[in-house]
Formats: C-alpha cells, sequence, structure tokens
DNA sequence: TGCAATTAACTTGTGTACGAGTATAACAGA
DNA sequence: TCTGTTATACTCGTACACAAGTTAATTGCA
C-alpha cells in the first residue's frame, strides 16, 4: 500500500487540500465550501426544486436537506410550495440571500484562479480533462 | 459559477467517485475505504504510535481516534501503553487483524488498478503528478 | 377507473473531516 | 529545580456523504 501511487488516497488528499483552502476563502462570508457552492449555483438561478437543484449540484437529497436547513435557519433562502407539483417544494433566495449569493460566486471565482496558480495551462487543462474522463467512465452504480 | 470549470468542485466529485468504488470493493471485507486504508497501512508496519499513524496516514488526531475506535470493536487492532513515553500509545494488529490487513492491502490494490484501468499511461502520470504538484504548492495553514 | 410503480422531500443512523479544547506527560531554559 | 512550552491522545460539536427507509403525491398502465 504506497500512498503516492494510491489514486483513491491521493484524490482524497487533494479534495481535503482544495476544500480546505474554498473553505478558508468563504469562511470571511461565514459560509461553509459547500454552502457557498449552493448559493453560487442559486445565484445562476433560483425558483428551483430541490430535486433539480440536487442535479445540478450533484448531492444526495439527504445531504442537501441538511444544507438547505442550514441555509434557510441563516435567512438566505425560503422553501415555498410548488402548486404545479405537490411533493416538491420551490428554492427561493431572499433578499439577504441574493447578496449572499453573488458574493459566493465572487469569492469562489478568485479562489480558483488563486488555487490554480500554481498549475500552468497545460496542467489545468489536463487536470480537468482527466477528472472529466474519471467521472464520465466509471460507472456509477 | 460553472461547475465544469470549478476545481473545487470538480476534485470534490473525483475524490467521491474514487471513494465510492473503493468503498464498494472492501465492502465485501465489511470494512470502510477508511478503515481499509489504516490497515493497509498497519500491514506495512504496526507497533506505531497513533501520531506515528497519524502521519502516514496524513489523519486529524481526532478523526484517527474515531477510525481506531471502530477497529479495535472489530477486533483488528488493540492499543497498547508505550512505556518509552507514557502520552503516547502503540497500536497492535491482532492475528485478525494481520489476516485483514493483508486482505485489505491486496483488495486496495485491484481497485487501483481497475480504477485506473480507465486512464493511458500519460494520463496516469500526469493525473498523480499534478496532485503532488497542487498538495506540494499549497500552503497548509 | 383503479392500482402498482415511481418520484419528491425528508428522516435516521453511521462514518469521516476538522476546529477547538482538555488532561497528562515530556522537555527546555533560567 | 521550577516553570513555561510543546506533544500525545482524547472529547465535543458541527458539517457533509451516503445507505436505507418513510410519507405523500404523481404517473402509467391494464
Amino acid at each position: 500500500m504506497d500512498k503516492v501511487d494510491c489514486i483513491f488516497f491521493q484524490l482524497s488528499k487533494a479534495y481535503q487540500l482544495g476544500n480546505r483552502f474554498l473553505t478558508q476563502k468563504v469562511s470571511e462570508l461565514n459560509l461553509t465550501s459547500v454552502q457557498a457552492m449552493i448559493l453560487g449555483f442559486l445565484d445562476q438561478e433560483d425558483q428551483v426544486t430541490s430535486s433539480e437543484l440536487g442535479k445540478r449540484a450533484e448531492l444526495d437529497s439527504a445531504t442537501l436537506t441538511g444544507i438547505l436547513d442550514r441555509l434557510e435557519a441563516a435567512g438566505f433562502i425560503e422553501r415555498r410550495g410548488n402548486p404545479d407539483d405537490r411533493r416538491s417544494i420551490h428554492i427561493h433566495l431572499t433578499k439577504k440571500g441574493k447578496t449572499m449569493a453573488r458574493e459566493a460566486a465572487r469569492v469562489i471565482a478568485e479562489a480558483n484562479t488563486d488555487f490554480l496558480q500554481i498549475l500552468n495551462e497545460n496542467e489545468k487543462h489536463d487536470l480537468l480533462n482527466i477528472i472529466e474522463k474519471l467521472r464520465h467512465e466509471i460507472t456509477r452504480s
């Protein structure tokens, strides 16, 4: 078990590194990295259902429920009924939430640039392409 | 916030993909991915202190304590006092633990090969090198 | 129309990551 | 020696990932 050659170990540590980096950057907004990402997605378009948001963010519904709970408690979003389908809900950004979502999107973009600054253009391109290839090829259950 | 270009999003999903893949492979041993990794490290050398193991596995001591609790409860390891430094403990693989550690190392190696099969030699090399560069260059706290 | 299958959101339980703090032990310098 | 610093392992609290299961609403099909 050489950790240097173990892709699972390396992916895990690379993720943790990126996550700590982003977490630190968005902590000025009193958000976690995942909360900032979700607000970033809602900055593009709110009034989406929970399941649409889950698909966009590629998050499990059990995970998303908890995140939405905390964003709602912080006053950034509201859950509203969907008259077209009473099983689902609409996620709505509050005024405060819209402002925060814009800020979150800005900080994430900055952090992305800062983090990738270490790599040259080829490496950035290769990294994203290889991850995309893995994600596309690995059969997900 | 385009998730395709967001390195944090992509690293997170790449990690989750790898972790699910490994978790599924080691589930036949009734282990989690992290437990299998720790046993894999102990297969190389046991009788290490918790902090040495933490350094090797690059795990926080708070995280490691919980993992060791579960490995101990399952009968794979024992915590023994260290007479040389009474603050620390020695982690000792039981007989059952040695067998399981060997199996874990084997399954991880197989999973690694299976997972990386998707990439060609250049891509494997590039991916591991780029991750190493990121991990080396990003200032950790 | 009626019923089975599916879907949306949620709940519960377990495992891990990690910040913060604790008690004990070891150590280093005055 | 005494004291302040550091190190080890631990606890606690919060957040997320995910498997499994629940309830209620919708849909598809005979």
